[in-house]
DNA sequence: TGGATCGTTCAGTAAATTCTGAAACATCTG
DNA sequence: CAGATGTTTCAGAATTTACTGAACGATCCA
């Protein structure tokens, strides 16, 4: 490999991870969240909290909140090495799975809220019954549609 | 109807509203555009531009803002009507399709996105090609789920 | 045990987003 | 055309969220 393809790789890899920030941050996620995912998803090492604090130049509250976030829904994976201080991390045995778990727990959660006013709604106005039933099945279509990508990745 | 059950259904319909607000929030939309949507669920009647900013109280100038942003996604219809300066709107015929339209639109482009880093990663790194590889197959999953949904829906 | 390294917490700051209200602009009516 | 009514725009206020950095408690090593 030469130096040039080095560095192309290099800024390949920094470009990855600023774009994968922005999509967190669209995703309602922290842009740092983002980050570290991208790294280790890029790097695919195991690597130690120090190397990621160094690797992004943030700060180190912020990582151990983005670490934690993504170890919550997770993403990733904190590793204890024995004799060692530090904690390491690598990505999640089925992150995309876990990700999209999350996002049919929400969908489910909104549906629940929406059945919730459906009860309430008396059989004498079926309008709105049906309006609100529609809104409903829409979060179970799309509940539905999510367990099925799970299903689809494993 | 008794007034007791008038009274319970008003604050059924108030109460989906703020539902609605808040889920909206936490999808990444202004909550007072959830608010007008709910509003449109609930009411299912034709409302003025007065009309909402009686029913929500909020400044004219979101109800403004809000409503444009709910009819450039297709979930809410603005009507002129004939001898009437004010602007009405009414639930778009199809909202929910809609809705998961623009969904689909933020995941292609994510998709798009990973796809021009996978390009850039040449063939003796397969190992990380592999996995932004099936970071992008997971936009390209949950689109094809969302497409999916949109077809059940129709 | 003392000293170094590490991760978390939290108070304060920075940044982004939403909302208001007033001014500008547009449309209708008499 | 003048006045009344209606919507948009935009500057600034309010609110929310993310981030930093320092203090703290924990763990390891000499």
């Amino acid at each position: 490999m030469t130096d040039t393809e080095t560095d192309t790789l290099a800024q390949v890899r920094s470009e990855f991870i600023e774009k994968v920030g922005l999509i967190a941050q669209n995703e309602g996620l922290p842009r740092i969240a983002g980050r570290v995912f991208a790294l280790l998803v890029f790097d695919g090492d195991v690597l130690s909290f120090g190397d990621i604090t160094r690797h992004l130049e943030v700060s180190r509250g912020s990582i151990s909140s983005a670490t934690r976030l993504l170890e919550d829904r997770g993403l990733i994976k904190r590793l204890g090495k024995p004799g060692q201080r530090q904690d390491f991390f690598r990505l999640a045995d089925n992150p995309y799975e876990n990700m999209l778990g999350a996002v049919a727990g929400n969908l489910d959660r909104a549906r629940a809220e929406i059945g919730e006013t459906l009860a309430l709604v008396p059989d004498t106005r079926p309008e709105i019954r049906r309006r609100v039933q529609d809104y409903a099945r829409f979060y179970e279509e799309m509940g539905r549609a999510v367990r099925q990508s799970i299903e689809n990745l494993k």
